[in-house]
RNA sequence: CGGGGCGUAGCGCAGUUUGGUCAGCGCGCCGGCUUUGGGAGCCGGAGGUCGGAGGUUCGAAUCCUCUCGCCCCGACCA
């Protein structure tokens, strides 16, 4: 590509309202412009990125066994009735009637879909498993688009769905994504992890997610610094400490604590540690009041609480609601004596004793309580967020660390979540009817493209991985006016072309600050430097945009060295469109 | 949806408090000359219904009302 005649338009400066570096960059050196809202087009050298993620993508998905097809953006409600998430998904999906009235959603994601292609095509064992992806635009109404292709409305995506005959197939399928995925995030050039994640109470019961650590990453984790466990902080587990006082035998006694609410404010006031004291939540569940108790150190953790309570419409007390049960005051609940609302408490009070809570009344606060013995507790249950520094759930000596990370991938165990509403049967070897067991596997795509580029940049632009580069290199003539360099560059740009290579070659009549400053923005991993040097001695300089290294080399040395380093799989067929 | 902020040329912004040489600056763009290893200099030029609608006024980018869009924090989130 001839820079001159290249759609690339590069910014001096950042636009405004560009917070994080992905989407800074991105539009900066010319990849991307925005729409609208969480809405971009995607300009040529962000077309070709996103080209070479698909094309991975879609290599590996072949090794994996998993077909490509392309399903309608366009789904009508009906099928949406029929899972039961045309009412669920709510004002995420994006609606629409046709000229007359019939309705439609604009696909967030397509497991009603693919299962109605599948049931309707497929009725044998012998027709599974089977394994069926594709790559296109979803939609999804977000309540807050940010940080441009990391939370959008419309992004590509990778979706996979698999079908398989019973449990030890879906497994086996699952696996098989497990590790495609792995070898995806691999040669996309991501530092990753795989984490254990919560599904909600949709998808199965178990789930991974994909994180690339990134300081901007809207997910927390938590990880173990001695062995391999890793989850999203949703689902994070950590093994508990019982809190006991030195006197579990007394018993509870009235202490005055004017105006002190907080666990903080009482802890200090009474010089009690607040992991010996028990934080008593108010939540409105299905509009009836619940007392949650934790360990006075503990946040609850309301992804848990979902799991927990079975049913995800329930709130923390809000003002109207301590309005609305005056028995319970806030700053002074405790569970001792508390009426009308069931309650259910952390694993970590279990076996707990001589704590500090509230005495629901005013102004006071009970010592020596402790659990079971003074009060009932209708359920134990893990409701705690894990801390840093909490011990592993998992092995002896490990401590959780915690991280933030975009989350790039989510795989999903759904079994017959779908299967049994939308009737996905099949006929076994004895004739009988069977739900196809399922998983579903998604990638962010133009996501992903955003946290390669949190992973791979420096203050002055983009630094492509290799597999990922819209070009394999970028020829910088300095001086377009110059014969000599001229006709040294079309000369390397034509053998490297010939050489299967994809070559960006900056033939513009522009300064050589210019040139350098655009060739840091956009990030092709190799550049060759056509200038000074080579009117001295005849040699070409190859600088890695990473580390800034540089060679001096003749042409075809230059040549030579960037055949041997290019990936012979994924290159040469990517330079359409 | 709550809180905060912002819409003026392709991009970044000043001007709005106090209505009247306020249609401006820098970058970019077009033309010319000089320059040419880290975003050049000089000269000349094009480009804006000041987000939109309505109102107040002799007069509105500026004041009032409504509205649309965008960003940040929060709530929420396969």
């Amino acid at each position: 590509m001839r820079q001159s005649r290249a759609f690339i338009p590069t910014l001096k400066e950042s636009p405004a309202d560009a917070e994080v570096a992905s989407h800074r960059l991105l539009l900066r050196a010319g990849f991307m412009r925005k729409v609208a809202s969480g809405i971009y087009d995607f300009l040529p050298l962000g077309t070709a990125v996103l080209r070479r993620i698909m094309d991975i993508i879609r290599e590996e998905m072949k090794a994996a066994g998993a077909q490509e097809v392309l399903l309608p953006i366009l789904q009508p409600r009906e099928l949406w009735e029929e899972s039961g998430r045309w009412s669920r998904y709510g004002e995420e999906m994006m609606r629409l009637k046709d000229r007359s009235g019939r309705e439609f959603g604009l696909g967030p994601t397509h497991e009603e879909m693919i299962t109605d292609l599948v049931r309707s095509n497929t009725g044998s064992y012998r027709d599974l498993p089977l394994n069926l992806y594709q790559i296109g635009p979803k939609y999804r109404d977000e309540l807050r688009p940010r940080f441009g292709l990391l939370r959008g409305r419309e992004f590509i995506m990778k979706d996979g769905y698999s079908f398989d005959r019973d449990e030890e197939g879906m497994l086996e399928s699952y696996r098989a994504m497990y590790e495609a995925y792995g070898r995806i995030f691999t040669r996309c050039g991501c530092a990753w992890r795989a984490v254990e994640a919560d599904t909600g109470l949709i998808g199965g019961d178990v789930s991974h997610e994909f994180m690339v650590p990134a300081e901007i990453g809207e997910a927390q984790i938590a990880y173990c610094d001695s062995c391999e466990y890793a989850a999203n902080l949703e689902k994070a587990g950590y093994r508990r400490e019982t809190p006991r006082g030195p006197r579990p035998d007394l018993r509870p006694q009235e202490a005055h604590t004017p105006g002190k609410r907080t666990i903080e404010e009482v802890s200090g006031f009474l010089g009690v540690e607040p992991r010996m004291m028990i934080k008593c939540l108010m939540y409105l569940v299905e509009d009836r009041p619940v007392a949650v108790l934790l360990p006075g150190d503990r946040e609850a953790n309301e992804a848990k609480l979902a799991r927990a309570l079975g049913t995800e419409t329930f709130r923390l007390f809000a003002p109207e609601d301590w309005e609305r049960f005056p028995l319970y005051l806030q700053g002074f609940v405790g569970p001792v004596g508390l009426e009308g609302a069931r309650v259910i408490a952390d694993q970590g009070l279990q076996e707990a004793a001589d704590l500090v809570c509230g005495a629901n009344r005013v102004d006071h606060h009970l010592l020596h309580v402790s659990p079971g013995r003074d009060f009932q507790v209708d359920a134990y249950c893990d409701l705690g967020t894990a801390l840093e520094g909490d011990a592993c759930p998992r092995c002896e000596a490990g401590r959780l660390r915690r991280e933030a990370g975009i989350e790039v991938g989510q795989i999903f165990q759904l079994k017959t979540r779908y299967s049994l509403p939308l009737r996905a049967f099949y006929r076994d070897e004895r004739g009988e009817s069977r739900p196809m067991v399922m998983g579903t596997y998604g990638i962010g795509v133009s996501r992903l493209m955003a946290a390669v580029v949190e992973q791979n940049h420096d203050d002055r632009g983009m630094i492509w991985p290799e597999e990922l580069a819209p070009a394999d290199l970028h020829i910088l003539p300095l001086d377009w006016s110059r014969e000599e360099l001229r006709e040294e560059a079309e000369a390397l740009y034509r053998e490297a072309r010939e050489r299967g290579l994809e070559v960006l070659l900056d033939d513009r009549d522009e300064r050589a600050g210019s040139k350098f400053a655009d060739a840091d923005l956009i990030g092709i991993p190799w550049r060759a430097v056509i200038g000074r040097e080579f009117l001295k001695t005849g040699r070409l300089e190859l600088q890695a945009r990473r580390d800034g290294e540089k060679s001096l080399l003749s042409r075809g040395e230059l040549l030579e060295r960037l055949t041997v380093k290019r990936h012979p799989a994924a290159r040469g067929k990517i330079s359409a469109g």
